[in-house]
DNA sequence: GTCATAATGGGTCAACTGTCCCAGACGTTT
DNA sequence: AAACGTCTGGGACAGTTGACCCATTATGAC
């Protein structure tokens, strides 16, 4: 497939080495393969950002998982997403900027948008199913939990691409897990 | 100045949008003018990259002044961030690409971890002149808290950017001061 | 097999990029 | 006035990019 040819280049090479030709190089098609799919370069750049956004989600916060144990449940999650981070970096540092790339391309603004609500309600899927196993109530809304946790992906994402420091990471992984530990309302163990 | 040209021009376009002729005509300038200053394109970016590091940690995180009520001081100093943030988006926009630029340009890596912790230090001195009226003590190593200042801007950044949900970012930035005012050991009237 | 459709390969084009060259203008020092 | 280095302007160059055209080859229905 094209886009997840291009995905590849742009995690290997970043956007601007995303060329057409690079791309088809990558799929092993020609030049006019690629304009048989796609009538524009920008065409395909469109599909990749709106492809990444469903796979993002459901690879990287479907490891987040509720248990008893709120602050440990979250940690671990944060923890995987690191491990996540860490194990394929280029991958990570390509979503962040084709975020930019949205941004900055007229037409897709709006794709950047529907990107960042994607997150937060693919975070708010993970959160509700998890309490469905143990239920938890919160002292702000679902969706505001969710986008403290995006929030912090994303900064200690920029934070490790920078200076590749995995023990301060991880320590600020700690405290937004026990800081969002500390939202959490305990429900009580009856029937209500 | 060309830096400042180039600057302006990658406010305004992108990264990608920072070509030669752009920043030049931004300049006012001709081509031959801009390869009598630099020898080439990728010398002005990693000088534009380095400007920028110093430019932005003085004019944006001076404005965070501790106080004895220090988690209002710290909600103040986000909310301070947050408004220039939403005054010139732009601006914000194009450090966050100026990174991931740095970041995948050969030899401008080690840049970019340069910047991230000349952006960890200064916050750190924003944080000690301020404790220098009225000491705190944090229950956690002191750039350890400058990171999580750092983590949360970065991420609320990409949020607002995202969504420009200023409602949003505000009750983040409502909750990391909470969080972070935890983390402050509130030092006893006496001598010590 | 025949034929229409889908898909591909090679080659070409204009536009844009970074870089460079060279003639000339400017200002400062003799 | 003259000469010097500093700086500027216009033009040109090769390389790369996105897009496209046309001839050719699978692919599959009948």
């Amino acid at each position: 497939m094209l886009v997840q040819a291009a995905i590849r280049v742009i995690a290997a090479q970043g956007v601007a080495g995303a060329t057409t030709r690079a791309i088809v190089a990558e799929a092993g098609m020609s030049l006019a393969s690629f304009h048989y799919a796609f009538r524009s370069h920008a065409e395909l750049m469109r599909e990749v950002v709106s492809y990444v956004v469903d796979a993002e989600i459901t690879s990287v916060f479907s490891s987040l998982r509720l248990g008893t144990d709120i602050r440990r449940a979250l940690r671990d999650g944060l923890q995987a997403y690191l491990d996540y981070l860490i194990a394929d970096p280029e991958h990570e540092q390509a979503m962040q900027e084709l975020m930019h790339y949205a941004l900055r391309t007229p037409g897709l603004e709006s794709l950047a948008a529907e990107q960042y609500s994607a997150y937060l309600s693919g975070v708010v899927d993970v959160l509700t199913e998890s309490a469905a196993a143990v239920p938890v109530e919160w002292a702000i809304p679902l969706p505001d939990i969710a986008r403290l946790v995006v929030m912090t992906t994303h900064g200690v994402t920029l934070a490790w691409l920078a200076d590749r420091d995995t023990a301060a990471a991880e320590r600020v992984l700690d405290f937004a897990a026990d800081s969002l530990a500390a939202l959490a309302v305990l429900p009580i163990r009856s029937v209500t």
